[in-house]
DNA sequence: TGATTTCCTACCAAAATGGTAGTATAATCA
DNA sequence: TGATTATACTACCATTTTGGTAGGAAATCA
């Protein structure tokens, strides 16, 4: 049930663009690696899953970096997680029930539904301007 | 994000035997092993992590096997769960926050506490009781 | 042209997952 | 009492996933 890195992450870059949405300005990944102490590569190789989506205006070269193409609140957190970790469903079964050759008579079923819909239900209601400025004390 | 077979297991054989709490007998491992189509010896490996808990009435020899102490009502999902899986929070700053160097200004905290709380307040709303019954057609 | 930054492909060590194997011990029954 | 059945317990192990690292190409700008 853990969050890999990798989701964690991302989310740590999201929300550190979301941030610095309104100033308009290209933030590289150096500056997150640097003040969030996350390895530069490892952002890189995250970054490339986020990228599948139409997330960023991007630029390369000096002052170049990435900006958020979109205000904060048009981005679902189910949606970031999903693109950096993959299927986020709890099981495999609650989204092609024919992949288990005993669903027609799991008694289980019903629990993994219900905890990926109410997971589902939470992060589908949540978007990056939810959590900006949030930092915990 | 996903369950563990360890976990899935886990709630498999405890609803299991909580439908047949009634009939007051024991089940062998070996019966849910066949009817499920899991390995006896990795039902045998998941029942002692669940025995550390006082859950069951066990005995050995023929004729032996396991039935519930309780009755179902009193088998709460959550702990079901934390038993076989071990912790299921999903993220290890949610339970002990000083475990991250950042965490006094760690933007990300809010969701995963927020997560983490919506995943148990469910988990802990759930009984066995909540789920006999109910196979899946 | 040199510095910077994204873009892209490989590779890899360590940990977790998903088991298996073997043996000991206890209870039952013929 | 001895064969059978079932739990109790310890060790081991292959495969997959995690959490990265390494290296370089291409674009951009001062």
């Amino acid at each position: 049930m853990k969050i890999s890195t990798k989701g964690r992450y991302a989310l740590t870059i999201m929300l550190d663009l979301a941030k610095n949405y309104k100033s308009n300005r290209y933030i590289t990944l150096k500056e997150i690696s640097e003040s969030e102490n996350i390895s530069l590569k490892y952002l890189e190789k995250i970054m490339l899953s986020l990228k599948t989506n139409d997330y960023f205006i991007s630029s390369v070269g000096v002052s170049g970096g990435y900006k958020l193409k979109y205000e904060p609140s048009k981005y679902i957190i189910a949606d970031i997680l999903e693109a950096a970790e993959g299927n986020i469903d709890v099981t495999d079964c609650v989204k092609e029930k024919h992949i288990c050759p005993k669903h027609h008579k799991c008694s289980t079923y019903k629990l993994w539904d219900e905890l990926n819909t109410t997971i589902k239900n939470f992060l589908n209601s949540k978007t990056l301007e939810d959590y900006i400025g949030d930092n915990y004390e």
